[in-house]
RNA sequence: AGGCGCGUAGCUCAGUGGUAGAGCGCUGCCUUUACAUGGCAGAGGAGGGGGUUCGAAUCCUUCCGCGCCUACCA
């Protein structure tokens, strides 16, 4: 016997460990089967399972199970993500807490502590992910960290390090150049590690004095004044009159009192600020490649942590000053004919060193306004980048790191999206792919970090790189190279966390090995993710997957959107609206959550969802629930020798026809990423027709149990149940295994892997179609006319039914006993004379209901609904008319086409014809 | 600044030129033995202008409002 009620919490962890014992998450390398394979977007180690992800993974589990049920070989490989800096900065809080700093430790005791950490709390999400009923091939897990992906990813490196581009330049370099520098973790990170945040600062302006003019100045605009001990020019538009005459000379930079160089350049907008802008080449992108093209010197004024610190510029000085006769004249100059006061006490400068850049700005800015220097200062709103892991703004730093090529890498990528090989479902998404992609930097991949794939570069104390799978052959390349044995040290630095994700759709099958399931499984069919992750992650593998495979790493990436809360609001813990998958699911079990998300979850869309959604979509795992138990107490048990096409019945026909209907919605719906019509289709199917329509027709047939009609209903309901039970699977695989296994309709655990429904062959459905429509419609129209009369629910009205044709009364008899169910009536009736006096007449097309005590109801309706479908038919007649008359349509057109449009244009008029006669008659 | 998208019922959203739909909410009625986590009935709607068309939620154009992405902002 079913429980009264369903209790998500025990049957969902006893039948997810069913499976998994079972082996029915397992794809088959060996099977005949046509694979199937989804790659999950590994989750950070560090992870703990959110909305996002319950969003995500509904979508791929369900396009798992129901790809399984279709007898595909499913794939669907699990892993996490080693996830650098958010992992190391975890470990490292743990040790703050300790007091202990990595530093102290040593790398390789910290890495270990890494690994212990990873042994101990690195499986929370996978665990999750089971709650949720992931249904992901266990014993495939991989990491990228695994020896395997290492290998991959140390093979790649060098791959890519000893591949050239047409100019002769290696895919992978080192190059010295300004990077987005991270002072809170202190390593750079790439372009798109860093978000843009709205920051309230200020424009300060500030007065340059013009050497050897006494009293002239020319006046800059800047947000972050604490650069300026780093200026090396002051740059002015080359056809801005307001300066054309101090091109050349040199302007005093305020506190430090030297001369720099006014300069003519394009990057100078004579609209922005005063026209005149300061150059600091090591702290800003735009000054940086002013300062390449201008041949400026480029000392950085902040360090690692981003304070001040004045080592370049002290060296910059007296070069300068010993190597350039009109540097001097006119240090010499300003010297002599400007007051002191506009250079500052050289103390001052001293002071700053070591200062946050922050405490410096204030410190500067007070002394500028002290000096007479300040023209003004503007209240300026303006995007400041941020580092996305930190969220401290990034400090623009000049250093070495490592880079990728990835133009060559994107032009590949970029055709197989052009050319169709991958398609982005919904289709726009693929316009953000090409502008980043044609666009696309080089990127940075060294990070300062300790976890990681560290990279497989090594040096020798004369500064010789040599790049090598191990350091064994680096050492052989060394011996080869110097001619006997030298110490090399490998680069500190490890790699972006993305360079390894990018390999995963192949790193995770064995890649480099040819191994069965490489051949196999790859490329994989969909992948499933959001939209901010298209460039880090989508475009890498799409690069990686093509240079290292020549295939693209999957046919088609579906989209989804974000998860809001319920007013429509990202969810973030500052403002305290994050909603826990977790809890949700301990409330109102998987299922519920599932279903709510496939049915909110269309392509391109964000999901607004909060625990109210939940809760009323946890009422249709009720509903189907009591569906069951209405099954099960009227002995409705699988039945194998079923067979619908032998259905006598108008009801068991009519069900089994709508039944067809919706196994083809739902399976159309998934083919093309419609979940929420997939889940509506099942929703509608299950609750108003199988449960409002079906069970109550079935409840007088049932009465007689042992008559053949009940005998067929029942076989029917079993067998409808059984297919409602595998439509609903993908999207809620807890609660229909269950009522599977508990109603024998296979095996423990087996619905998983029981075939997807199709439809089912059903002799004269149009005419058991038209027959329930009539009487669904007789019903409705009888509580609708009761409601609006006021009929007490107690009293049973007889229906009159006044009819041309006798046919319709004697169908009306035949579904007396249902009739008088649910319209409430005591008989049907043969209205014969005149009408009752007071009565209420009621027109359904061809047969007329009369219902006591009320107003005569018109038949405007039909009337309007035949003008319009005539209208309609008319104007489409008109159409094929017109390209009929066209000329060049006759010409071109290929015979056949043309003839379809001829009798098209016929049929048209035929119907125009039919439709303007039954006007006729009704008027 | 450029790009993408959105604007339909109180709310969340479907609907690719032909009678405006669903869920939730709301109102009323009903404990009829699967289910009151239920059943039945009902009220309630196209951002503004212009155009194409016999016909526009749908196609075009413009304005307004909103969201997101990218770049830049001295």
């Amino acid at each position: 016997m079913l429980d009264k009620t369903y209790n998500p919490s025990e049957i969902e962890s006893r039948l997810y460990e069913g499976w998994e014992r079972a082996g029915a998450f397992a794809c088959d390398p060996d099977a005949n089967a046509q694979p199937f394979t989804i790659m999950i977007p590994p989750p950070n180690v560090t992870g703990s399972l959110h909305m996002g992800h319950a969003l995500t993974f509904t979508v791929q589990d369900t396009l798992i199970r129901w790809r399984r049920m279709q007898g595909r070989d499913v794939l669907w490989q699990p892993g996490t993500d080693h996830a650098g800096i958010a992992t190391q900065m975890v470990v490292e809080r743990l040790l703050a807490e300790q007091g202990v700093d990595r530093r102290d430790m040593g790398r390789e005791k910290f890495i270990e502590r890494v690994w212990q950490w990873k042994a101990e709390s690195g499986g929370t999400i996978t665990r999750q992910l089971r709650r949720l009923g992931a249904s992901l091939d266990w014993p495939r897990e991989r990491f990228t960290m695994d020896d395997g992906l290492s290998a991959a990813v140390r093979k790649v490196f060098v791959e890519l390090y000893n591949t050239k581009d047409e100019s002769g330049r290696r895919l992978i370099y080192r190059d010295k150049r300004l990077v987005n520098w991270d002072p809170k973790l202190k390593t750079a990170i790439s372009d798109l590690e860093v978000e843009n945040h709205e920051i309230k600062g200020s424009l300060w302006y500030i007065r340059y004095p013009v050497a050897g003019e006494p009293g002239r100045f020319i006046t800059v605009a800047t947000t972050r004044p604490e650069t300026m001990l780093g200026d090396t020019a002051v740059a002015v538009h080359p056809d801005d009159a307001r300066y054309r005459d101090l091109v050349g000379k040199y302007a005093i930079l305020p506190l430090v009192g030297w001369p720099i160089r006014i300069i003519a350049d394009d990057y100078s907008d004579p609209e922005k600020g005063t026209g005149a802008v300061k150059i600091t080449p090591a702290h800003d992108f735009n000054d940086f490649v002013v300062g390449q093209r201008q041949d400026l010197p480029m000392p950085s004024v902040l360090d690692r942590t981003a304070r001040v610190s004045l080592a370049e510029i002290k060296p910059y000085w007296s070069i300068n000053v010993s190597g350039d006769d009109d540097f001097e004249q006119a240090l010499a100059d300003a010297r002599a004919r400007f007051p002191f006061r506009h250079f500052g006490q050289p103390s001052f400068v001293s002071s700053l060193e070591g200062k946050d850049r922050f405490e410096a700005r204030k410190a500067i800015v007070a002394e500028l306004e002290r000096l007479g220097l300040l023209e003004k200062t503007e209240p300026h709103t303006h995007q400041v980048p941020h580092g996305d892991r930190s969220g401290v703004p990034i400090e623009p730093l000049l250093t070495t790191q490592w880079y990728c090529n990835a133009e060559v890498l994107a032009k590949p990528a970029i055709e197989a999206v052009e050319t169709g090989r991958t398609v982005f479902v919904p289709k726009q998404w693929e316009n953000t792919f090409f502008a980043w992609m044609r666009e696309i930097q080089p990127w940075c991949i060294s990070r300062q970090l300790w976890w990681g794939h560290q990279i497989p570069c090594w040096y020798s104390s004369e500064g010789n790189e040599f790049v090598a799978e191990t350091e064994e052959e680096a050492k052989a390349a060394a011996r080869k190279h110097f001619g006997t044995d030298v110490l090399l040290t490998q680069d500190e630095d490890v790699l972006d966390t993305w360079f390894s994700s990018g390999l995963w759709p192949f790193s995770t099958l064995g890649w480099p090995e040819k191994t069965k399931e490489l051949a196999r499984y790859y490329p994989g069919d969909v992948l499933v993710t959001g939209f901010d992750i298209i460039f880090f992650w989508v475009a890498r593998m799409m690069m990686q997957g093509i240079h290292f495979l020549g295939e693209v790493p999957f046919r088609t990436v579906y989209i989804h959107g974000l998860v809001r809360d319920e007013r429509g609001q990202k969810m973030s813990k500052s403002k305290g609206n994050i909603i826990d998958p977790l809890e949700l699911i301990d409330r109102y079990g998987a299922d519920a959550l599932r279903f709510t998300i496939c049915a909110l979850t269309g392509p391109g869309r964000d999901v607004k969802l909060g625990a109210a959604r939940v809760e009323s979509f946890r009422r249709f795992v009720t509903k189907l629930w009591n569906a069951a138990r209405f099954c099960e107490m009227n002995a409705i048990r699988p039945d194998a020798s079923f067979d619908p096409s032998r259905a006598s019945l108008p009801l068991t026909r009519w069900i089994l026809d709508a039944m067809n209907r919706a196994i083809e919605e739902a399976g159309a719906a998934l083919e093309a990423y419609r979940f929420y019509e997939y889940a509506a289709a099942c929703y509608r199917f299950t609750w108003d027709t199988f449960c409002d329509w079906f069970v109550e027709f079935a409840k007088p047939v049932l009465a007689e149990s042992d008559a053949p009609a009940a005998r067929e209903v029942r076989g029917t309901a079993a067998y409808v149940l059984g297919n409602i039970l595998r439509l609903l699977h993908p999207a809620m695989p807890f609660v229909t295994e269950e009522l599977w296994d508990r109603f024998g309709y296979g095996e423990a655990y087996s619905l998983i892997r029981t075939a997807w429904p199709e439809p089912a062959r059903v002799p004269d459905a149009a005419a058991a179609r038209d027959e329930l429509d009539w009487v669904v419609r007789l019903i409705s129209e009888v509580r609708s006319v009761r409601t609006e009369m006021n009929v007490p629910p107690g009293t049973r009205t007889p229906i009159l039914l006044r009819d041309a044709a006798a046919e319709t009364l004697a169908r009306g008899q035949r579904w007396m006993e249902a009739i008088r169910r649910l319209a409430r009536a005591s008989e049907l009736k043969p209205l014969a004379g005149e009408m009752p006096k007071g009565s209420a007449q009621l027109v359904l097309g061809e047969a007329t209901v009369i219902l006591p005590l009320a107003d005569v109801i018109d038949i405007d309706a039909e009337r309007t609904r035949l003008a319009k479908e005539r209208d309609k038919t008319a104007g489409e007649a008109r159409k094929i008319a017109q390209k009929l008359d066209n000329a060049d349509f006759v010409r071109r057109a290929p015979e056949e086409v043309v003839e379809e449009n001829r009798e098209r244009l016929a049929t048209a008029q035929a119907d125009i014809a039919r439709l303007e006669a039954a006007l006729q008659r009704i008027v």
